[in-house]
DNA sequence: TGGTCATCTGAACATCTGCTCATACGTTCA
DNA sequence: TGAACGTATGAGCAGATGTTCAGATGACCA
């Protein structure tokens, strides 16, 4: 069984700690950037505005799965697309996406 | 098969787009952060510096769980610890790890 | 209008992930 | 020394995830 040994802090952390629904939108965040596909996309968006099919000779994947992971982050809120005839250009949806992927990149540089 | 629009925008950034090896390791710290238990890890441990034990009790999951998602952590540089008899004191392994959660607790923020 | 193109979507499948359980190891203390 | 404790780790399993494939939709153009 589980022994709590410093209770005070415990009862601290759990003070501030954020619900259970905030926890699980971080994660969310957070997971729609942890796949190497997905990072690609945007950080080729954080450069240029691009279509699905341009997106996936950048990415070197099917259109298809470009398509299916741009899904994911249209449902995080993290690109938006505008139609252009028969295609979608989409964009970052806002500079606090491109700060998130120059935190990231920066700490990726740290450890060699 | 492949349509290229805009090829300049595509020459443009495939430039500048990071290295393969590159893309994995910061797809890896997002990964990190991407799971529920990590992340309540992480944010106990951006307030307090704490046990095993202690971190089982604050996330709610076996002592064991905790271990193999410390283990996660330790391998990607995001958290160090300290031996103290038999505990293992877990802390931020740096100011760079409490940004990216930040962040994100931020950007999960204005999505209400 | 028919054909092609860009995109989207659902199903299927292989892989990955996180938990539990059992076990092992080192430390503490009676 | 032996028992209890805190932690670490491997195997195994259920659920999640990313890709492919097939097919559908809507837009463009001959």
């Amino acid at each position: 069984m589980v022994q709590i040994v410093d209770s005070d802090a415990v009862a601290r952390v759990l003070g501030v700690q954020p619900s259970e629904h905030h926890v699980r939108t971080i994660a969310g965040i957070f997971a729609a950037l942890s796949d190497a596909t997905r990072l690609r996309i945007l950080l080729a968006l954080s450069r240029e505005q691009l279509c699905v099919c341009d997106l996936a000779a950048v990415t070197g994947v099917s259109a298809s799965a470009v398509s299916h992971q741009l899904r994911v982050l249209r449902d995080r809120d993290l690109v938006t697309f505008e139609r252009d005839g028969k295609r979608a250009i989409y964009r970052l949806a806002d500079d606090h996406v491109a700060t998130l992927l120059a935190q990231g990149r920066e700490h990726a540089e740290e450890q060699s």
